[in-house]
DNA sequence: TAACAAAAAGAGACCGGTCTCACGACATAT
DNA sequence: ATATGTCGTGAGACCGGTCTCTTTTTGTTA
């Protein structure tokens, strides 16, 4: 019983001194590893240390260096893959550099997102990686630079805001990915996201606050311009949330009177999703319907048939943000730039070439 | 350019103390909403603070008050879906009691434990979750306790430690599968599990360091001796890590001279795993062989077969290792107790009743 | 053996909050 | 008019480290 839950008053470099019959000064340069002592003293305030158990306060060491040693993170949802894969990424290039990483989830929630940024920087992060839910309020993101910590974007970049940003080739991944539904046959396309629509409706694709969400839709419309397929906006769909939601877009989608032959699902979870309506639906892939998802997650290659993918590599990005926010830590001179990464396509067999000719199989 | 990487010394009470002329202790009483001032110096202040922006440093904070508010989180491995659904849980739970979340990754490595352990202890967190990688190693835990700040193991128990934990009942769980497997004509069952293997090989059901896993495979071979099937230990394989190792175990178990009819795998990514490996030789389930999988992850029910599987509620798990952790910290006197989250057989199409008889599809 | 430099140890301020205690002003009781 | 109490405010210690500056010890050289 002598280890209970005694809220007993932690061991400190004043007592490792005491016990060790040195200064208090000379104590915290051999527990902190600073400065010089003899290697006689040394072991005299070790042994004193061990016998105690000391455990040095990180607390107030940051306090008084000014330096946490942890990185932290604001991601929209750590359940999705594509984050979970995006922390992983960070924190393996925070611990080589020796920095420890702290979570926080924002929903996808403006509010929860400010909060937690706010919390950060209250606890003295030494840098911070964001994904921002929206671009177009940027207050608190602003806050970071002015406490004087560096901030890095991360899956979607903010132009006024003057900071690093990592994120994936979004407009060529959904060009490569549209490009070849087009050239599959397809003259209908839909492009079917999470993103919580406005009001429920779509206008107009520059007024879309999620820059990666934007660049993908523009990259998906440009391509059907340029193959002179009228209406390219028509099929562009938001707010593929959760599973109702969903089947009611798909349902939607499929009530039109030319309905689209192929979809392209903005991330794995939408992705999962619209296959599960349409699997619902008794819908044959690809025989009935076309599609593609992004994010090479580990159901795509078990389905029947497997899912051609937009292989996103989030662990790189995740590495690299988290190198770039160390070297900015770390005071490395460095122009503010926005880096990509690159993605391509693992074609499997979820769209059919149609118009008769060639198997209804992907096309390569 | 006047709010660059300036490393600018942050505005403190006192900043704010001196701009709206009164002392630091009124300052800091109305910044710290406590003790009482007048309605007209709070406004004063306030006014004064919003001018400088002023944003409370919750590292000195804490350090006064002995509270950090956050509660720290050790887990196997954030990539596999069963942990981050349980720290959505955990998060949600401490969230609501207004606590925050640090989330450190272990990779089911002792040595990687230990120091996300110490570091937690040494950010003064006010609560640790940990899902501890083996039982029979447990200095760093008792250290939790012996700092004094409360601790809840998660998924896993070790009864030497006088704490919380939070638990599926695997033992339950696996005799419900096995039984399931034994009930529709399957006589050579397997059990494959990720866990790094001691040496390679398989000895002794009592020493496995895991207790999820002990239990589990506890469960499995009562199943087999009460169905009095030989051996019950023969089929039973850890180890499966990576998606080479685990093609390796599922090759040696088929090349045995009876080979098995039905495989239970003891994660989702394990059980994915598997499925590949099967998938890879060519092999029909449930026609060629049989499985089930641990977690309801999402790609189980879009394979053909969709997998049955063992629900384990993981959500709920991590709610109530949240909620049970969150009373600790607020002193609430309860017992120490294990806490089991029951779990249920989800029954879908990856086992066929064999002996000639019935359908080629999960009995129920 | 005295002189001096270099190394080792000590004293104490500091980081930015919280919080106890002391003090003055004003209201109420006697 | 004096004693008692309450309220609002200020002064300063404290949390547990780091780190600068000063003092003491040690070692080298003349």
């Amino acid at each position: 019983m002598e280890d209970s839950a005694a809220p007993k008053r932690s061991v400190t470099v004043a007592d490792v001194a005491k016990a060790a019959r040195v200064s208090k000064a000379t104590a915290a340069r051999v527990l902190g590893g600073y400065g010089v002592v003899s290697a006689k003293i040394k072991d005299q305030v070790m042994a004193a240390a061990a016998a105690l158990e000391y455990r040095p306060n990180e607390l107030a060491r940051s306090m008084s260096t000014g330096r946490s040693g942890i990185i932290g993170i604001v991601v929209g949802d750590i359940e999705n893959a594509f984050f979970s894969l995006a922390v992983r990424g960070i924190s393996d290039a925070a611990r080589l550099a020796g920095f420890n990483v702290i979570i926080s989830n924002s929903g996808e929630k403006l509010d929860a997102e400010k909060s937690a940024v706010d919390l950060l920087i209250g606890k003295r992060v030494d840098g911070l990686i964001v994904t921002p839910a929206r671009c177009d309020s940027i207050d608190h993101l602003r806050h970071v630079g002015r406490a004087g910590m560096p901030l890095v974007l991360f899956d979607r970049s903010i132009p006024e805001l003057d900071v690093d940003a990592v994120t994936g080739d979004d407009r060529e991944a959904a060009i490569a990915a549209a490009r070849f539904m087009v050239e599959a046959g397809h003259r209908h396309l839909a492009y079917v996201s999470a993103m919580d629509a406005e009001d429920g409706g779509f206008t107009d694709v520059a007024r879309i606050s999620n820059s990666a969400v934007r660049e993908r839709v523009e990259g998906f419309v440009s391509v059907l311009t340029e193959a002179g397929l009228p209406n390219p906006l028509h099929y562009v769909r938001l707010g593929a949330t959760d599973q109702p939601q969903t089947d009611d877009v798909i349902k939607r989608l499929l009530s039109d009177s030319s309905p689209p032959t192929a979809i392209l699902a903005s991330d794995s979870l939408v992705g999962l999703r619209v296959f599960k309506s349409l699997q619902s639906l008794g819908l044959s892939i690809p025989d009935d319907i076309s599609m593609i998802s992004f994010l090479d997650a580990d159901w795509t290659s078990v389905t029947v048939p497997p899912i051609t993918v937009v292989d996103q590599r989030v662990y790189e990005m995740g590495k690299l943000a988290g190198e770039r926010l160390v070297a900015r830590i770390e005071q490395i001179p460095l122009a503010v730039e926005r880096l990509r990464v690159s993605t391509s396509l693992v074609i499997r067999s979820s769209v059919a070439r149609i118009g008769g000719l060639g198997p209804k199989r992907d096309v390569n």
